[in-house]
RNA sequence: UGGGGGAUCGUCCAGCGGCAGGACGACGGGUUCUGGCCCCGUUAACCUAGGUUCGAAUCCUAGUCCCCCAGCCA
């Protein structure tokens, strides 16, 4: 067996590895994916649940799919059904493991009161604001809550009757009785139940009283038997509540490890800013081609292939990072590079007629469907008298490095002839040039030259009698700032959009096999991009393209840099 | 001025007392019917100061800087 280059593990696999070892959990390996149902997935997740689907499946273990749905105020059906969505679309599966913190309350509200029975639990009065100030700050400590030393019998009737819905909301508090003197906030008397009397979108007006987070999750992790419950650093001051809650039930204790969490240059990734983005228009939904959510990037174009290799290569520590919206793209290009079939699309279109080709004659050329991937196979391309070619192919007064078509020079049309620039037509009034006139090397048909001769440029191109006219729309960074979050003093983050964050073509000409393509369908346009046909704007004969990503573009650096030295 | 974390090429991740390595990016070249892909090469880093050691990114000490925490959010 030839020796594989193994990628290192990363500290979160070390730990698991040396768990296993010394048979902390009985061999087994069980994580979970624990998203609220308040939003929409972004690639951030995509981070976490590929590290947690992913250990289970390197481990031979299972992951559950859990909705953490202890806020009922926040929180929706409509992203419950997006986020399972979204998960199963990235190629993950859950199996018969799809759970709900609210499956769990009845339990929760038994070791509540089991905690109550200890003595480490008590019902508190303190208004949200006395609460407050009763926590102390930073560096000075807080001040015992008034009713913390209720009898066990008081505190058992009130929780009760908070349950039932006899108080109003905010007037109670269920509290863990720990320390006002801790260094760390979060065990300064935690809030573990509040009243709400609001329905949930799951027990419906059962409820009156809901758990806080801290008190769920380490249960339910407990209740699912997790072994490695992986969050993000923020946690890290909680994870002496999460051990202390287990550890004063007594019950299986699952052990909580925290990474960072993936920030992308040149886009924002906190649900506030996100949310901010679609409320006020500055883009048409969770799932425009510039969100980073999971269903902005599968509109956009995006393989889950691409997504799972992305979050493989960034790696995995616990230091704050920024990873460059650079790798995500290549990620991309390289997962289309391999499968996506390549056609000719025209985004600005420069009329081209050949003048000594016939009026009336159509060829049908062959053209490559993948050089990448032979299996493909070929199809027909039609060729006719006129033209469409890209419009910066062509310049009048061509630099050096400029190899495409100019007057009086050759190129090749790709799979069809060359052709020589031979007239140039201009707008009388604009002076902008508005036509081509070329001839055509009868002998080059299909692309080669029989004597032998070269040239510098090949150029895509589509019949003009053939072509289907469609939209196309261009993406850029949603961003010009490579961190958006970071805000200069009296700006907000959105001063920051890029203005040309989407700019929509139309008419492009695209060779007619383009015709039937489907949603969803990806493509590359050689020597263009990557293309993806929209799945919410496209009509049947007319597909509406949404750029995925560039090729990259060597001609275009070798301008920018021209113009710099200029 | 409390507590919890973290500092390695421009960016991300390795390295666990023995030549600081990979990926992305950038730059240069080769190849080419995509100025794509592919291939080759170059660039470029251990937060600082001491100490231990034959030898320190790694161990010790003292600093510096960055992130998180004062929701009845998660």
């Amino acid at each position: 067996m030839p020796q594989e280059k193994t990628k290192p593990k990363d500290f979160i696999r070390a730990i698991i590895d040396e768990d296993l070892r010394t048979d902390k959990y009985g061999g087994r390996v069980h994580t979970r994916f624990p998203p609220e149902p308040n939003g929409y997935l972004h690639i951030g997740h995509a981070k976490s649940i590929c590290l947690n689907f992913g250990i289970a499946d390197e481990y031979g273990g299972l992951c559950n799919l859990r909705f953490d749905d202890t806020n009922p105020t926040k929180e929706d059906v409509e992203y419950v059904e997006s986020i399972m969505e979204d998960v199963r679309w990235l190629g993950y599966d859950w199996g018969d493991r799809l759970y709900y913190a609210s499956d769990y309350f009845e339990q929760l509200y038994q070791y509540a009161i089991e905690l109550i029975k200890m003595g480490k639990a008590y019902v508190c009065d303190l208004s949200p604001e006395e609460i407050r100030q009763y926590r102390g700050t930073l560096t000075e400590p807080g001040k015992e809550s008034p009713y913390r030393n209720r009898s066990v019998e008081e505190n058992l009737d009130l929780f009760q009757r908070m349950r039932v819905g006899e108080f109003p909301d905010g007037s109670r508090t269920l509290r863990a009785k720990i320390d006002m003197a801790s260094p760390n906030l979060n065990m300064r008397d935690p809030v573990i139940y509040r009243i709400m009397r609001v329905p949930h979108h799951r027990t419906g007006d059962k409820w009156s009283i809901y758990p806080m987070y801290d008190f769920t999750h380490c249960l339910s992790d407990s209740i699912e038997r997790i072994t490695h419950s992986l969050c993000t650093l923020e946690f890290e001051d909680h994870r002496p509540l999460y051990d202390w809650f287990l550890d004063q039930l007594g019950v299986y204790h699952p052990r909580q490890i925290e990474f960072a969490r993936l920030n992308l240059s040149h886009t924002v990734m906190s649900k506030r800013m996100l949310g901010q983005l679609v409320d006020e228009g500055y883009v048409r939904g969770w799932d425009d081609p510039r969100m980073p959510t999971i269903a902005g990037l599968r509109r956009r174009g995006y393989t889950p292939e691409a997504i799972r290799t992305f979050c493989d290569r960034i790696g995995l520590a616990k230091r704050d990072s920024m990873v460059d919206i650079a790798l995500l793209e290549h990620c991309v290009r390289e997962d289309l590079n391999k499968r996506a079939q390549r056609v000719m699309g025209v985004l600005h279109p420069l009329k081209v007629v050949i003048e000594n080709y016939p009026e009336d004659k159509v060829e049908e050329l062959d053209a490559i469907n993948n050089p990448e991937d032979p299996s493909m196979g070929t199809r027909k391309v039609p060729f006719s008298r006129e033209l469409y070619i890209e419009r910066d192919d062509f310049m009048e007064n061509p630099p050096k490095k400029f190899f495409r078509l100019a007057p009086g020079r050759e190129v090749r049309l790709r799979y069809a002839y060359f052709i020589t620039c031979v007239d140039v037509i201009k707008d009388e009034n604009t002076g902008e040039v508005i036509e081509l006139r070329c001839t055509y090397d009868p002998a080059t048909r299909g692309g080669d030259a029989p004597d032998g001769r070269k040239v510098r440029g090949t150029l895509h191109w589509v019949s003009a009698a053939h072509a289907i006219p469609v939209e196309v729309r261009l993406y850029e960074h949603l961003f010009l700032k490579p961190d958006p979050g970071d805000v200069e003093k009296g700006k907000t983050f959105k001063e920051y959009i890029n203005p040309n964050s989407l700019v929509v073509l139309n008419p492009c000409y695209v060779e007619p096999s383009l015709a039937n393509a489907k949603p969803g369908e990806r493509f590359q346009f050689e020597r263009v991009g990557y293309f993806c046909v929209d799945s919410v704007d496209s009509k049947p004969g007319t597909p509406v393209f949404n750029r995925t990503a560039t090729l990259r573009d060597t001609w275009a650096k070798i301008q920018k840099r021209e113009a710099k030295n200029q």
